[in-house]
DNA sequence: GTCTATACACCGATAGAC
DNA sequence: GTCTATCGGTGTATAGAC
């Protein structure tokens, strides 16, 4: 009797195939748009037909929010590790962590489309893909909260004033710096306000 | 000889359509949301069939944009209105014209939406549909003028500032003030951070 | 000029054979 | 799990009646 197999090599497949899915959806978003995603060229670009797709994922909306798990995910990773390396206090590190995330907000138009894509349409992320954006707004409390920035309406004017500043960076002058080089003066108006030491 | 009709009747006419077709659109984005817009259902909603938008938009997006410039000329209408009542100088005049376009904004997500869809999609508005957007533009600079508020950057951080409330009131608190009520305290914040007197 | 009728190519999604 | 066939949608376009 040898028990059970310690590995499942068909849920590894299956996993393996949703990836690969999901990596011709970021392709196919990144060339054209997001919406120029279509359940046809993804199937084609993964070697299936389009119906196939079903058997992995339940609809177009699942491949979304598939996408917007990945964005997510993959902003955590960012941010985990980009605090090993910040300054440890006072305004140099408020500035980093924002420095950090704009760069990476901006550094894809599309993911950040999806991250915010709540706003947008009537798009709804499942518990499981929803879960690493409340990880990553975790770590921004706890970030804010050794600076000192612990009241709710603080936190909430900080996510407004980088989100703004990200916002019109992307709007109004994608692929310059227009709004990036006002980032450090926003963070030092923003601690001046809520009194974060110099 | 009587010479020429003072009124052109069947312009007036053409044009009566025109505004016709563009409200059911508002109507149908306003119910159902931006993306639900279709020429079939618009097209039956004044009473006709689809083909027949074609005699007064060249396409969907012609109708698009005309509920491009529709928003941005409300919106130049409001602002013109609010700078009869507006405070002559100081912070409460920045306020106040902050506080206007705030609630314009909130006052009707689908609108606001299309007036910032330069940023979501690939749709470019025509020169007619986007003048309105300048003159708003334009206005907002004269204002800011006035309180001394006139090197580019300035202007930049203050859009970025009242962009960034706005969405994130939208997108995170549709229908609350959790935002909406940081308005003035930004403004504050943004006046002592450039040197406007109290 | 403006309409109706109709067609095209594409979309997301489903049923059922294998 | 993947396929073929097909469905009811969509935006777009044209022909032709009136």
């Amino acid at each position: 009797m040898l028990g059970q197999p310690i590995r499942d090599r068909a849920a590894e497949r299956r996993a393996a195939t949703r990836r690969e899915i999901l990596d011709a959806a970021w392709e196919i978003a990144r060339e054209q748009g997001l919406a120029q995603i279509t359940l046809r060229e993804v199937a084609h670009r993964v070697g299936m037909r389009a119906p196939s797709l079903y058997s992995h994922f339940a609809s177009k909306n699942a491949i979304h929010d598939g996408m917007f798990g990945d964005a997510w995910t993959e902003c955590l990773a960012v941010m985990t590790a980009a605090a090993e390396t910040s300054p440890r206090s006072g305004r140099a590190a408020l500035r980093f962590i924002a420095r950090t995330f704009f760069d990476f907000a901006i550094g894809d138009l599309v993911r950040f489309q999806l991250m915010n894509q709540r706003t947008i349409v009537g798009f709804e992320p499942s518990a499981e893909s929803y879960a690493p954006s409340v990880a990553s707004f975790e770590q921004l409390r706890h970030h804010l909260a050794k600076q000192g920035v612990t009241r709710q309406e603080d936190i909430d004017l900080y996510v407004a004033l980088v989100g703004g500043l990200i916002d019109a960076q992307l709007a109004n002058d994608p692929g310059g710096n227009r709004w990036a080089r006002l980032l450090d003066r926003t963070i030092d108006m923003f601690a001046d306000n809520v009194g974060v030491q110099p």
